[in-house]
DNA sequence: TATGAATGAGTCTTCATTCAT
DNA sequence: AATGAATGAAGACTCATTCAT
């Protein structure tokens, strides 16, 4: 029972991602999701009361995706090593245009006010400064980077990367101006041999 | 005629332009400017199709409004002088709460598509991207900054400054999480004394 | 202009209150009178918001009706005909099924609580109350009835009306069951000869 | 089996019984009687057809309950004591805000015709006419009353209880407005000393 | 008997847009 | 050029009722 009726809540989670993705937030109707999920017109309320309560958990389950993955170093690997593969995975995201939650997202927080105490961009973001912080301090040591404020410069570093991310759907910047600016964040860094 | 009529069409302009800053783009409505302008609700269709036509108006005025100002510097002003005045004309746009149409502004260009060919949002940056780098220039030949490549580091900061802005939006990032970013940036260009 | 407006909106209310006569108020929805009225799906949105407005200005409009009419005797009827005219027109008033509003009114005030400081249920009883006292003084002042409280007995033979109206319609009780009460209120007023 | 499926009947009734007297008859939905009891969706069609048929069983039990009751006299009452004692068990009954089916009551009737065979409501008004008839006579006999028709005299008496219930619930009128008029009928009645 | 997920009809309400004047 | 009444499509939401289990 609770099994079956999970199966469906994750199924309305599934189709409304792929329409999150593919109209953004705004312009995403329940009937929409109804249509596309095979579930009725009241069926969907058993679930979720809004698209917004909807995206929401899409977000949160995003999230945990998120957190996972990134194993694909070895032990060996150089602090610029883990740098370039983020910053490339980075850039991947920042570009793909199918399944591509970023401009769902941006809608739904501008249009919710930023300032939720729940805010998992904010979280996520905080997150995201203190693990590379911590590999620039890393690459400090090795004598990889150099770097004064290791903190302030993964604050920088992740601001870019918005920037970049809102300027790719916002003004339609193109992924050679992406590169660039990457690469100008890794030069800025390493010491130069 | 023709005046009266100008006349009648501005005035849609500013009210819409309240509005918008007030609400974003995507919750107005024509009903909303019809209520707030004194024109009536077959009156408006003979000046703009949609709320996205009016914006659109709105936006370029804004951009003209844009382009003038920054005139506050004396002539003997240091390039670090004008980095800092940019910088701190840049930050209180980024947290103005109120005549504001950053939210507006997002809204209306995700919904839209950034990849537009008229992009004024991508030529505005441009334009600011080559003042900067010139600045930029200026400075290292004065000694100020230190900078292998000004283009470069000008793209970075707008981009950090696009960032910090979608975040205040999006996040609700602080005003003094902002004065470390625009600190950083300073820091990293300026030559220690 | 206003015109035209005027008489859609006096359509909306002519149509609504048969319908309310004919079903009570809570079974009535917007649907109901949209399709009985000529208008359309939002048009009747502009002049009422709910059903609850139409069905209060219907009561207001019926109200005013009522304190017309009623001079149907000659200069010197006496006390007991005027009595009698009073007890026989409401007795008609509480047997007739058609174009009657009392179910609908009974609902609304309900459901909406009988406290409320505008309620014209309580004013008209009042304003009856005071007639009906005067009437009963003169009669007394005339030797025709038989009265120590004249507001008191007012009082009461307005409370029976109710309770008849009521018992109309929740018990179904017969026209005779009517005349019999209404009887025994003039009997216990007149002095027997 | 059939002992468990008559708890739970009766618990559904219990429970509803509270719903009705809080909201009314036409405002309950069969889910907030469901979400009240501990009985599922589809289970309660088991038991009841409707909300109306709940409601019509809950009048049922209640109407057992009052012909109940009533014994806290001595055998030597005097009539006017037993007609003060009805009164009084009558005001308090009309008056208590809590527990009490009378709107539920006048919602259903009304919405389902008053004219039902089975009326509960009139059969119980005429064995109270008929008590409160026989009550006058012996009053009569005894000396305390005077009437000419105690059956017409039991029967306004009822109604004007009635015309007072209604005016309760739909003029908001006030406790002592009631008083007044339960004063008058004892006045009415008793010969004066 | 009992469950509770699922249905879909029905209602309310808003909005961009049209059109007679 | 201008008005504002009117339209009807579209979306949100609720609820009684059914049905597979």
């Amino acid at each position: 029972m609770g099994e079956k009726s999970e199966q469906k809540r994750q199924l309305i989670l599934d189709t409304a991602r792929q329409i999150f993705a593919q109209k953004g937030f705004a312009k995403v109707t329940m009937k929409d999701i109804i249509d596309a999920s095979q579930i009725s017109r009241g069926g969907i309320y058993l679930y979720f009361d809004s698209t917004a309560a909807i995206f929401e958990e899409v977000l949160r389950q995003e999230d945990g995706k998120e957190t996972a993955g990134a194993e694909e170093l070895t032990e060996d690997a150089t602090a610029v090593d883990v740098l370039l593969l983020f910053l490339k995975e980075e850039k991947k995201k920042l570009l793909k245009k199918k399944d591509n939650l970023a401009v769902a997202s941006y809608e739904y927080h501008l249009a919710h006010g930023g300032a939720a105490t729940d805010n998992l961009l904010r979280r996520r973001m905080k997150q995201q400064a203190q693990n590379l912080a911590e590999l620039i301090e890393v690459g400090v040591a090795n004598g990889e980077f150099y770097c004064e404020s290791p903190e302030d410069t993964a604050n920088q570093i992740l601001y870019v990367l918005e920037g970049l991310r809102i300027s790719v759907h916002t003004m339609g910047i193109s992924s050679s101006a992406v590169d660039r600016a990457l690469l100008h964040i890794v030069q800025s860094l390493v010491v130069e041999v």
